[in-house]
DNA sequence: GCCAACGTTGGC
DNA sequence: GCCAACGTTGGC
């Protein structure tokens, strides 16, 4: 079993969405990079826990947990013409993108700021993409003791 | 295959 | 809203 992160704008599509999704449960489409389109489509496992971050907004950071109920499959949003994260070179015959199906699980009783975590960066979480300049990967590997680890700032 | 131009991410 | 960092595209 492996421990991830992925991450979202709270107001494009955050935990209060999948919270409200029928079953708490909603497909992360939209995902348009490689790298993270392969952790989705090779790695991902049903019962894998995932942190929900919250980006690109006021107090950006881990907010809850969920867990992934659906292993990669194609992300048909990608031949949607008037879907927002179209992808004309997605052909159906031969899908470039793909997606997984996530469950809410909780909220943490607080929000883990990326400040908070940025504090840890040399240490603990120093292999950690979230806590290093420039790093703009969406969805990335935790490992189990970052995972506790975080979790004990709770 | 190089690399400049461009678009996007995401913290601040 | 700014802009640094990064990924992708496309000309050559």
């Amino acid at each position: 079993m492996n421990h991830w992160l992925m991450k979202s704008e709270p107001d494009v599509f955050g935990i209060e969405h999948l919270k409200a999704a029928p079953n708490q449960t909603d497909h992360w489409d939209g995902v348009r990079n490689y790298q993270a389109r392969n952790m989705m489509r090779d790695e991902m496992q049903i019962g894998d826990p995932v942190f929900f971050y919250h980006s690109n907004c006021a107090e950006p950071g881990i907010v809850g947990i969920m867990q992934v109920v659906k292993s990669g499959y194609v992300d048909h949003t990608a031949f949607d013409p008037d879907a927002q994260y179209y992808d004309p070179k997605s052909d159906p015959e031969k899908p470039r993108w793909y997606m997984v199906d996530v469950q809410y699980v909780r909220d943490l009783k607080r929000n883990i700021t990326l400040k908070e975590l940025k504090n840890h960066a040399e240490t603990t979480l120093t292999d950690m993409p979230l806590v290093r300049k420039g790093n703009r990967l969406s969805i990335m590997p935790i490992t189990e003791a970052q995972w506790h680890f975080i979790l004990e700032l709770e």
